[in-house]
DNA sequence: TCTGGGGTCCTAGGACCC
DNA sequence: TCTGGGGTCCTAGGACCC
């Protein structure tokens, strides 16, 4: 048997996590106060609900719903586009009124945190419930939005606290009553445990996270790996996860997609979305100085189907000029001219901070620092007049035909390739272009 | 829930080396 | 030439999250 090394954290810990209620929505609301108790909606600009109001909700709208049949059944619903300028800036100020309270909050998501609460009792002389409590109030009252709380003695105890009672919710699950809420819970509620690991728990006769947590190590470690295991820890009260209180500085890979509907087989256009999503790429690497030696492409096909290039670039680099003849290359060779694409995909990886670069003795170096005063203004323009005051040649057809869009697709379109889609996941075949 | 966009971590298996 | 043992690195694929 593999024994996996855990790091078991040996005093109790008091974990909290904070949720914010239908957050896209809510802050809509808290900045528009003609809003308030109306049901709301966001995700306009794509066509799907992004985030629902609990007034919008109670009507029976559900997320990923068409705007098209928010609109059809339920009139009266204010429909925006997602404004994710502002709802950062209300991400900032939660985190900043978490922090507070304690000095250790992971920013976890943009509606989303967890803060360690261990030992603070002492200080602010009350439970942690009650150091729940207030942060709750402070939230609420300064940012008008609400948020649903969970306080237990790890990450995976304390979302399922702050899920077991939305919105506007401060749960708090001590040791001992653990049980009580892993008895009712599916395993697929799980944090960590997703639709294809709950199926095989099914399999073994466990349904309930309870079933899950009462069951030996060993037995469980014959079906699942590391990271089930240290669920398992978790769920029966011992921390494994700690709060992670770095802020993220860097990446790992950078990607940016782009659907377009309806799907279409024009080369010039596909191509231009390609360049478009490589243009962002960049420009978020370059926003966090960060340079990337290998390249992927990816065309998604109308029927789902994907297929990849990836590509080892001959200098790390974030200049989009410099890696669109490889984009190209890579492009032609898995674009077939008689296939509908429905998606590009561009992804960046193999990383590293730009100031750790070296400049190998081939590197051009004059052309090199013209490329980087080009590239800074390009960003200075950026920042100051919109995202796409300046951009490459190669993206142009994006811009011209984006004009030209005007919201709805002709339905004979879509009909023509309904009957066409297939559901199959397809693996996305790789080749290597070594320069 | 039928597929929007952006990420991370883990594992098995192959290649290669001593 | 075959066989054995052990280590490291890389890659593709799977699974999961918001």
């Amino acid at each position: 048997m593999i024994d996996y090394p855990l790091t078991i954290h040996s005093w109790p810990k008091a974990i909290l996590h904070v949720d914010a209620d239908a957050f896209f929505a809510s802050c809509e609301q808290a900045t528009k106060p003609y809003l308030r108790g109306k049901p709301v909606v966001t995700g306009k600009e794509r066509g799907i609900v992004a985030a629902a109001s609990y007034e919008a909700k109670a009507l029976g709208v559900k997320r990923g719903m068409t705007i098209a049949e928010v609109k059809r059944k339920y009139p009266e619903v204010v429909i925006l586009p997602s404004d994710y300028e502002t709802y950062s800036i209300f991400s900032l100020r939660m985190f900043e009124i978490l922090r507070r309270f304690s000095p250790d909050v992971e920013e976890y998501s943009i509606d989303e945190a967890f803060v360690d609460l261990t030992g603070l009792r002492r200080l602010y002389r009350c439970s942690y419930g009650e150091i729940g409590g207030r942060i709750k109030e402070t939230i609420e009252k300064e940012l008008k939005i609400s948020v649903s709380i969970g306080i237990s003695l790890t990450k995976v105890l304390s979302k399922i606290a702050s899920k077991h009672q939305k919105p506007g919710g401060l749960t708090v699950i001590p040791g001992k009553e653990i049980h009580l809420y892993l008895e009712e819970l599916p395993i697929e509620k799980v944090w960590g445990i997703g639709s294809n690991t709950s199926a095989l728990l099914n399999k073994i006769g466990i349904k309930t996270a309870l079933q899950f947590a009462r069951k030996s190590e060993d037995f469980l470690r014959r079906y699942l790996s590391k990271p089930y295991i240290e669920i398992w820890h978790e769920l029966n009260g011992r921390s494994i996860f700690p709060v992670n209180t770095e802020p993220k500085t860097s990446y790992k890979s950078i990607s940016k997609a782009k659907t377009f509907t309806p799907p279409t087989s024009d080369e010039g256009f596909i191509l231009s979305q390609l360049s478009r999503n490589l243009e962002n790429a960049c420009m978020k690497a370059r926003r966090y100085s960060l340079v990337a030696k290998r390249l992927i492409i990816i065309l998604t096909q109308h029927n789902f189907k994907r297929v990849g290039v990836e590509i080892e670039l001959s200098r790390a680099t974030a200049f989009p000029f410099e890696i669109l003849p490889f984009a190209k290359e890579g492009f032609k060779r898995i674009y077939e001219k008689d296939k509908f694409y429905r998606q590009t995909c561009v992804v960046l990886s193999e990383l590293s901070s730009k100031n750790e670069l070296q400049l190998s003795l081939f590197d051009d170096t004059i052309k090199i620092h013209k490329m980087n005063k080009i590239y800074n203004a390009i960003d200075t323009l950026s920042k100051k007049y919109g995202k796409y005051t300046v951009y490459h040649g190669s993206s142009h057809l994006v811009r011209i035909q984006h004009e030209g869009e005007r919201g709805d697709i002709p339905e004979r379109r879509i009909n023509l390739l309904k009957g066409e889609t297939e559901r199959k996941r397809i693996r996305i075949p790789i080749w290597n272009i070594k320069v």
